[in-house]
DNA sequence: ACTATCTCGTCAACCACGTTGACTATCTTA
DNA sequence: TAAGATAGTCAACGTGGTTGACGAGATAGT
């Protein structure tokens, strides 16, 4: 890393570089796990949809963008075979976004992976740094974005 | 923040969170200062030119990208008034890309909102803390990008 | 019950940012 | 001098985002 006279400018770039270094990990190792055509968004996209599923509107909600937007990374995931859509009986302009197995296990792999690469981290700097590191983030960083209030993720 | 029962998922979610509130307090402060037109990428651009200027090729080395992406990039920058290009008196092939005056306030006042995000970030976590993250972040993260070699960004 | 309004999904056009491949012009080296 | 490496650019394309418009369906008010 350069080391610029100014120091703010560092805090970025190591956030960055941090976040960085994690997903690159995450995704060589989901590749190698039969997951090669999952992308940085994806995982985002599968934890927001929830095993309760949702729609493209409250999708876009969760993830801070469009409802368009939305629409269409769904429309690349069930193409990928991540997603499935089925009418909401109840309401007949809803379309219900779900995990398909291949989805759910994509998402579970992700979370397996980040608890190892959580453990490296851990290894090298200490389980208690890591923990101050989201302990300091959790006070700093405004979550204006992937705002998930679904409990139980990958429960049971 | 949702807390999922992994507890890796954590990590790279406030990773982002962080970064994200970073960049996002830094272009709402720069877009009240004059630069309104200045996104997220931009910042990255600017000072990977350097104040010694670069060309594509060697650009898109430093930010990880090809050099026909780097390329496009410059290309809107120079639209925007942030970047030139002159030729390179040494070798018909090179151009050499640099920073107009209106890039170099702009590269100079992140580096001044950055710094005052910093302290922002020390006033509520404690300067040490925020130096431990640093160190942190510098011991795990790969910076396999925006590698710079080039001293004295924001020099005298 | 009917009308006005809101919401959901979708289509179209567009922009930002990235990729690969091909090509010309130019420098470098064997 | 011929061969090869390098710089910039063009074209085609993929992905992820935006805004605006629109029809179909749900909902609230009189």
């Amino acid at each position: 890393m350069a080391t610029p006279d100014r120091p703010g400018f560092a805090l970025p770039l190591l956030m960055l570089a941090g976040f960085r270094t994690l997903i690159d990990d995450l995704h060589a190792e989901l590749a190698r796990q039969g997951h090669p055509d999952l992308r940085p968004v994806h995982g985002f996209v599968l934890q927001a949809v929830g095993m309760a599923g949702t729609t493209a509107s409250e999708l876009g909600q969760r993830l801070g963008v469009s409802k368009q937007a939305a629409g269409k990374t769904v429309d690349r995931l069930v193409a990928l075979g991540y997603l499935d859509r089925a009418d909401d009986p109840a309401d007949a302009r809803r379309k219900l976004v779900r995990l398909t197995d291949r989805g759910l296990d994509g998402l579970r792999r992700s979370a397996v992976v980040f608890d190892q690469l959580r453990d490296r981290w851990a290894a090298t700097l200490g389980a208690d740094r890591v923990a101050a590191i989201e302990d300091d983030l959790r006070t700093v960083a405004q979550p204006n974005f992937f705002r998930l209030d679904v409990p139980g993720w990958f429960g049971t």
